[in-house]
Parts: structure tokens; sequence; C-alpha cells
DNA sequence: ATACATACC
DNA sequence: TACTGGTATGTAT
């Protein structure tokens, strides 16, 4: 990618630039600021339960797990570095005095139900997303209350904190990445609200580090760093290169980071794409051994498909950790669904011999290719439920990475104004609002507008049936584009 | 369609 | 002793 980024850092990047605007204004626009979301986080969860057991525990560092993966540590223990997801022994070498106590889920479960119950009062519809944290759409509450937003959170934390002696932390904002972000403000035992206005919303983004939005993770942020993007803020000076340099998912994903965007939908379950097991143990190698294993597997995930209620997919997988950590994926796809136990055990054991000999440490199995969502919706309610907006996108950002190159330059080396021509033209409309003659980089057509009606007509020339067919016209007039994958982010976007 | 990588908790 | 474990999904080939 670097390679890539040095092709293009010096090159004129102004019509990309145009372009970006025109789909940051779209979004931006199209902004619902009308719901309020809240994210509840349990601070430190599973310690603050051990800890209502044992108050001794509270004096001492102490972190709740294994001497393989520690789930949570209490704050004495946090002093020393000890922190979640590090292995227990690991732990112990920062903080000999660390005291491991193992994991009670029931416990835990326990604790949960009763914060559900509260949230349930507040937002029936609420969206767990584990034991400790959860989304309220708190909007219909607030309708019928006097409450403020920070009110009414207050209120619920107080309530959980007398029912379950647990604190909890809590952010307020216009969707579920923003109040996410809040959540971890003022962490533990607090609270942040952030208004639902844009100004609010561009402020508190501005500076915000691109790290605390959920789904950029540590390699996410080194790759933003190279390209000096340290803030969401920061997105807006690069969006050209960032179009340039990411797929159009990801690109798009770092706009909403910029805008502030995110989901208000609490429907999760709607669009799952697959679901899985995997188990590790001590080293197996013995093909008896592993084709236990992959019967114990099959049975979890045939129950799993039906609590699920998922009919079956036709696409089967499995992952293999061998000893030596090496992780090996294979999968095969059937004309038809896969869902009963045997089944599936039959073809994952198919897999699994063409690997051997091996010997590994987890054995994963998969389904993926799921049928559609069945809509048991009755009457009029589906049509409402069934649009898969514009917008209606999840958090869904992972992966950064390079696309080979650009969609624009093919379109622009079809028409018959060359870059320059064009971008100066559109410079020219900046400052003028008055009329003038441009060439539309999609269609090619001469035309004299101004600003307002050249946005206008990139509305409509940027849609998915007119970019499709012009690029169709394209590969048909014209010789070979010297870049085949050119054509594909810009359709994507649209698509 | 398949393999691999990143992220979250 | 020991670098987690379970699930989802984006991206490259």
């Amino acid at each position: 990618m670097i390679r890539q980024y040095d092709k293009i850092k010096d090159m004129d990047l102004s019509f990309e630039t145009k372009l970006v605007d025109h789909k940051i204004n779209e979004m931006d626009t199209g902004r619902d600021l009308t719901q309020c979301i809240c994210h509840v986080d349990m601070d430190a969860f599973y310690a603050s339960v051990e800890e209502l057991d044992d108050p001794s525990l509270k004096e001492i560092p102490m972190a709740v797990g294994g001497m393989h993966m520690l789930c949570t540590s209490n704050y004495k223990a946090r002093q020393f570095g000890v922190r979640s997801a590090m292995p227990g022994y690991l732990a112990l070498k920062l903080c000999p005095q660390l005291k491991i106590i193992p994991l009670h889920f029931p416990k835990y479960r326990a604790a949960s139900a009763k914060v559900r119950a509260i949230f349930a009062k507040y937002d029936p519809s609420f969206l767990p997303m584990s034991l400790d944290e959860a989304y309220l759409n708190l909007t219909n509450y607030l309708s019928t209350s006097e409450l403020t937003p920070e009110q009414l959170v207050q209120q619920i934390r107080d309530e959980i904190q007398q029912e379950t002696q647990l604190t909890a932390s809590a952010g307020i904002a216009a969707n579920r990445m923003l109040a996410k972000i809040c959540s971890d403000f003022n962490k533990p035992n607090g609270q942040y609200f952030l208004p639902m206005e844009r100004e609010a919303i561009m402020k508190f983004t501005s500076n915000l580090s691109i790290r605390k939005v959920s789904g950029v993770g540590r390699v996410t942020e080194r790759v933003l760093q190279t390209l000096d993007v340290k803030t969401c803020g920061d997105i807006l000076h690069r969006r050209a290169i960032l179009y340039r340099l990411l797929s159009p998912i990801s690109f798009q994903f770092m706009l909403k980071c910029y805008l502030g965007l995110g989901s208000t939908n609490f429907n999760l379950e709607s669009d799952r794409k697959s679901i899985s097991v995997e188990r590790t143990f001590s080293a197996l190698s013995k093909p008896d051994d592993l084709y236990r294993k992959v019967d114990e597997l099959a049975e979890l995930l045939a129950v799993d498909l039906g609590r699920n209620q998922i009919q079956g997919g036709k696409t089967v997988g499995i992952k293999l950790k061998l000893t030596s950590f090496d992780v090996r994926v294979r999968s095969k796809t059937y004309p038809s669904y896969i869902s009963k136990k045997e089944d599936i055990a039959r073809i994952v054991k198919e897999l699994v011999q063409k690997e051997l000999p091996v010997s590994i440490r987890l054995m994963g199995i998969r389904l993926s290719s799921l049928p559609p969502k069945v809509d048991d919706d009755h009457g009029v309610k589906k049509y409402f439920k069934k649009r898969k907006n514009t917008d209606a996108g999840e958090e869904q950002p992972r992966k950064i990475s390079t696309v080979p190159s650009s969609p624009v330059s093919v379109l622009t080396s079809t028409s018959v104004t060359p870059d320059t021509h064009l971008t100066a033209s559109i410079a020219a409309n900046e400052n003028a609002p008055s009329i003038v003659a441009v060439t539309c980089p999609i269609c090619s057509r001469s035309l004299a507008l101004d600003n307002h009606q050249f946005n206008q007509h990139l509305d409509e020339c940027l849609n998915k049936v007119t970019v499709k067919a012009i690029l169709q016209q394209q590969q048909q007039n014209q010789s070979p584009p010297q870049d085949q994958t050119q054509g594909r982010s810009l359709l994507d976007y649209y698509r």
C-alpha cells in the first residue's frame, strides 16, 4: 500500500476530492439525529461480581479467568498493567500478588439478568451485546417523560446500582457508534452525553482518536497513522488519498467516522452471515481422535443452528490450528443447505481428512451461505422493516487495505476532456456560482451548469444503473483499459 | 468460491 | 507449563 501511496501522493486529486465531497455532503444531509441511543457498560463486570461475594477482593489486585486467559481485572490489578485478554501467567509476572479467580458464569448471568430487567423497562427492545454491555434506544421513553437524557441515564445507572450493587458507565448519543465511544469517556461509574446535534458531533469527532472507534484496531490504526490520520477529523484532509487507497467499504466507514455517523438499528440477527463453533484442546493427531472432535463440534453447531432458527448453510468450513500455531482454513460449498449434524460431521471429516497428517490444538467448524432470513412478519409492518436503506450500515468497517487502483481514471480517461481541463472547470465553479461549462466525468457529456446543478447532475449520474451502463459501454467502445479492476470501487459504492 | 487477516469482548 | 477463545466479516486470490 505504501507503494500505491507513493505513486499517487503527488498526483492531482482535485477530482477525487470533488467526488468525495459530494458523497460527504450526501451522507451529512442524510444524518439521522432523531434517536437517543445509550450504551451501557458494566464496570469490570466479572471482577465486580466476584467482589460482591468476597469484599476482601476489593483490597487486592485480582483478576477473573485462568492461567491461559484473563477476562477482567479489578482496578487495583489494572494499576499493575493487568488487562483483560491477557494470559494469566503473564499477568502474574507483572503482578506476583495477583489473585486469579476462576470464572463463575452462572453468577455473572444472574447479575446480568437483573441488569437486563432494568434495561427492558426503558427499552423493551434493548440490544444486549454481551453479559455486561447493551444498547438502549431511549427515544420512546424520553418522549413520554420530562427527564433529560442525562437525567434518565443517571436514573438507570442508579437503579442498576441499587439492584445489583454494581456500577455501570454509559454513553448517550445519536447513534450506536458514538454512544459506545461516549460510554468509555467517564469510566468507571460515569456517563457522557453527546448532544444529538450536528455541530456537537462534528466537534466531538474532529479531535477524536480514530482508535476509539469500534472496528479500528491496532493494525488499522497503524495503517492510518502512515497516512497522517490520527483523528476522525484528519480523515477530511486526507479524503482523496483515502478514497484512492481504501476499498469502498473501508472508505465509506472512514467517512462515517469523520461525520460521526452510525447505526441506530438494533436488529443484528437480520444479517448474520455465518455460524461456527471452535474449541481448543491439548494436541491431537490421531485421525480417530480428530473425528471424535468433529462429532462433538458438529453436535454443538447443530444445536446452535436450532437455537438460532437457522435452516442451514451451503458452505461448510473447518479451521485447524496446528500445534505450531499455524492456522489452516478449508471450506466447501454445496448446492443445497446442510443442517443435520450427521451431514455436517461427514463433510467436515472429508475436509479434515485432506489435511492429514496434522497435529492440532484447535478445531473449528462453520456454516456459511446461510439462507436469507425468513420474514415472518405479516401485514404492512414488513414494508418498513425490510428497507435496506442507504445508511442502515452497521458499524462494519474492518479490513483496511488497498484497492488496486481508482475507478476514476478509467472514467475520466474516456472523457473527451482531459483531467486537467475538467478539474479546472470545477475549481472555477467553486468560487463563482455562475454557469460554467463542465464535462461530466461520469457520462462525459458537456454541460453548462452552475455548481448546484452540477451536483444534482452528479447525483443522477451516480446511480447504479447509470454507472453500470457507462462502464459497460466503455468496455465495448474502448481498447481494453490498462487496469481491469478499475471499474470496481465506484460501482460498489452504488450497489 | 476459497483462504487469510483483523476486530471485538 | 503456558500467548487466550469464540464469533463475525472484510479482502485477496
